[in-house]
Order: structure tokens, then sequence, then C-alpha cells
DNA sequence: CCATAAATTCGATATTATTCGAAATATGGG
DNA sequence: CCCATATTTCGAATAATATCGAATTTATGG
């Protein structure tokens, strides 16, 4: 991974509406959300959750596909997982750090609802 | 850790300049580097430098001292392995990670000259 | 003290990010 | 087609960040 994609992922997380996106969405691994799941979850007016998915999405870190007219967004575990390997590299001392496996959690789904 | 002083941290690290600065510091470890000598490897002005490292020290991630009259700053390791873990948690599916030990490079001086 | 070195503070400017209402675009059903 | 729903695009105001020269502060050595 390159410096200037670091960036450009740490800024898309550096934000409180954005890691409460990405977060939503960890939790809800490859199933995702639709973006209006999202808004009324977080109470976000539709253009600025746009506004912010869309930053997160350029940034690599969110996925997007459309089922009928909902867009469905999603985390990308992957990337998170490559960014956690930059920044254990570059910016944490030591080299070779054990590998740290972004991946969904285990009910794909909704957090366990108790 | 909280979510916003994981975002102030995200923040910090957002930026061309200060993510070169952090990885600088990182390499030398405790000992840190003064200003000076940060100013001239990243060829910056000094006023500019100065912004950086108070945005990065304000974060959390740097550490400050006095020698004579230089001010040395220093990578704060135990506050990487804080974001790391904040990431890991949240940001990451499943919770328990292994933990990744932020730590100073083996030489605790400048890298490994070859 | 004084000169010098090291770094910060000030200040003015430029750039980029954020917010969100209103209008526009797509999609699917009847 | 037409309507209702889901979301994005536009635009314009506001706010936050970044840049860096010049002046200032802090510390040292003679």
């Amino acid at each position: 991974m390159q410096a200037a994609q670091a960036i450009t992922a740490l800024g898309a997380l550096a934000h409180e509406t954005r890691l409460a996106v990405f977060r939503l969405l960890v939790q809800h691994g490859p199933e995702g959300l639709p973006a209006g799941a999202i808004a009324q979850a977080l109470d976000l007016p539709p253009s600025s959750l746009t506004f912010h998915l869309q930053h997160l999405t350029r940034a690599g870190l969110l996925t997007q596909r459309r089922a009928a007219r909902q867009l469905i967004y999603a985390a990308d575990f992957a990337a998170m997982n490559t960014l956690l390997g930059y920044l254990s590299e570059n910016c944490c001392g030591r080299g070779a750090v054990p590998a740290i496996a972004c991946s969904p959690p285990a009910s794909t789904e909704a957090p366990a609802p108790r």
C-alpha cells in the first residue's frame, strides 16, 4: 500500500459521521445496508449521507451495489485489513507484525439481538 | 479509547507531511529527533513544521521534551498501539484480535545503515 | 549582558471540507 | 405511462485546515 492511499483512507475515517457509518457497516458484514437504513440509523439528511458515503467509497473502504431501487453499501474488509497492515508496518516500530485479519462478524447479520 | 480520540488521531495521521513526520519519528524510537532535524530531513519551513508537530502532539501521538535549546519530539508507541487496538476492535469485524504490539525498532537509533 | 541558535507564535491568505435544501435521476409496480 | 420511493446531484453558504514569512520567545555560551 502506498502512503497516499493510506492517507486517503485515514482521512475518510477521521470524521465523526463517517467513522460511525463505517462502524455500522462493519457490524453488518458483507450484506451491508441500504443508504436509507444508514440514514435512519444515524439520523442524517440524505444529501449529507451521500456526501460521506461517497467519501468512504472513493477512499476504497466501502463497496456499493444496487438492489432494486436501493443502493447498498458494505464495508470492504480487505481494504481495512490493508490499512491496518500499512499502519503496523510503517507507524508501529518493528516491521513484521502478526497479521491482523479483518473479517465480518460471526453473525453476518445485525448484531445479535440479545 | 473513545471514538473522538480515534478521530483526532486518524485526522492527525491523514496528512502527507504529518504521516511522513510520524513515520520518521517511529524509525527513531524513543530517542526522537529535534525539530530542526525533522525540518531538515523533510525539507519543511520551520513554522509549517511546528504547525504539524503541534497537531500530532495535541492528538497524543508525539511526546515533546527539551534538551538544551532543542525541542525533541518522539513517537508515542503506546498511543499508536491504542489506535490500532481501536481500529481492530471497531472497524475490523470480529472483536478480539491478536494484540498488535507497537514498539521501537530493534535499533533505537537511526534505521540500520544497511 | 550580548550574540546566536532553535523553535514558536502571529497574521494574513489560500485551499479544502462540510452541511443540507431543493431539484434531478433512476427503479419498479400498477 | 404515471406515481411513489430511494438516492444522488447541484449549488451556495459556512467552517475548518494548511501554508509560510516575519517577528518573537527561550535557552546557551562566552
